[in-house]
DNA sequence: CACACTAATGACACCGGGTGTCAGATGGAA
DNA sequence: TTCCATCTGACACCCGGTGTCATTAGTGTG
């Protein structure tokens, strides 16, 4: 949704940029929750018009998803990365706790940002697009590295899989304090595994 | 959201039902698109006011999900009466079959409700409060099986998994026209236990 | 038949999210 | 200074959704 190409010289300069819109609104959330929250006071938070947010953002769900796209390109150039000689989940498994893994002394933060994310309906709503944009990134690695269409169950499945390990992980981490989410990853994975393992 | 207890006989008779008005709506829907239908033509060719209409639907979302939350009644009780000396993942994977099960005939028609339920950016969006009633059955069967809590990482990743099963086949068989939805289960059920398969 | 009672309906006003349009603001380049 | 590209805000408008209230259409009762 950006379009910086150069540095911009023409023109009116901007008057404010995504992450100033967004730091705003993340306040305004916490403070009156999401719902109750309007574009307006948003806009007016952040000195702007309301017609000026919507040309930063394309919707106010938009807002607290902030740069989870800009994410997205990193997990497809980390996959890409990753040696061919480790088995494929495993792989998989490690770029996705680095996908989540978070600098020192921000995950007070990370943690509330999720829980708005994952707790407010109508933001678990919106979830579902990214959510299809990160699976597709699984997917097509999946299928590059198997030989088959990124379209094949096979590979779907996976992309699916590998998503729904993440967000169990993110389901017990929010619901209790004192985990961690990388553990929690863990013990997602191996549960799974365990639960399909070749024992039957 | 339905409410009768017995017969209604007090009171003005009731002057349209939930199907009736989902009927004329799947019409337009699939004449102009989700997106290009208002409300208020729903309600006009239903011959109901708009603010009747929203009586019915909690919102223009719900109408064409439907009759889905029946269905997880059913779920729910076929998981109850699993015997309990089959692997669960397998009386799990019965159970979606059994769920996902059409009666002869109906594809066609299950395909293009699907297709409009699962192609649609804002009905993608809605199901993902569906998919969380969905999840919640699964992990709260798998933690009864299991004595775990149905928050646990492990029951709730099997709910995760079970539904990534699930949307993985519909993807593929909204993908390939001359594909069986059962098939495609088995076969993205297979894949996963192969991908995460205990060999290493 | 007239009456009370119950529940559904429709008209209306209102709110919030989102978009199309257009005139005016801003500052570098010619 | 003038030209020009771009950003900005004001305004009108559409659509989904809700609160309110009078009205309608039935039932059972005197």
């Amino acid at each position: 949704m950006r379009h910086r190409s150069g540095a911009e010289v023409f023109g009116r300069p901007r008057s404010t940029t995504h992450g100033g819109i967004e730091a705003r609104a993340l306040d305004l959330f916490e403070e009156r929750g999401f719902e109750g929250t309007t574009v307006d006071d948003i806009a007016q938070a952040a000195g702007i018009s309301r017609r000026t947010l919507f040309r930063y953002f394309a919707s106010k769900n938009d807002i607290p998803w902030g740069s989870f796209r800009d994410g997205l390109d990193e997990l497809e150039r980390r996959l890409e990365a990753a040696p061919t000689d480790v088995p494929l989940w495993q792989a998989l498994h490690e770029a996705i706790l680095d996908f989540n893994g978070l600098p020192e002394g921000s995950e007070a933060q990370h943690r509330r940002r999720m829980r708005l994310l994952l707790r407010t309906p109508a933001l678990q709503a919106h979830s579902a697009l990214m959510y299809a944009e990160w699976r597709g990134v699984v997917a097509r690695f999946v299928a590059r590295r198997s030989g088959i269409e990124a379209d094949d169950v096979r590979a779907v499945v996976v992309g699916h899989a590998a998503l729904a390990v993440s967000l169990a992980a993110y389901d017990a981490w929010l619901a209790h304090d004192d985990t961690d989410l990388g553990d929690l990853l863990d013990d997602a994975l191996t549960a799974l595994r365990r639960h399909l393992g070749a024992d039957a």
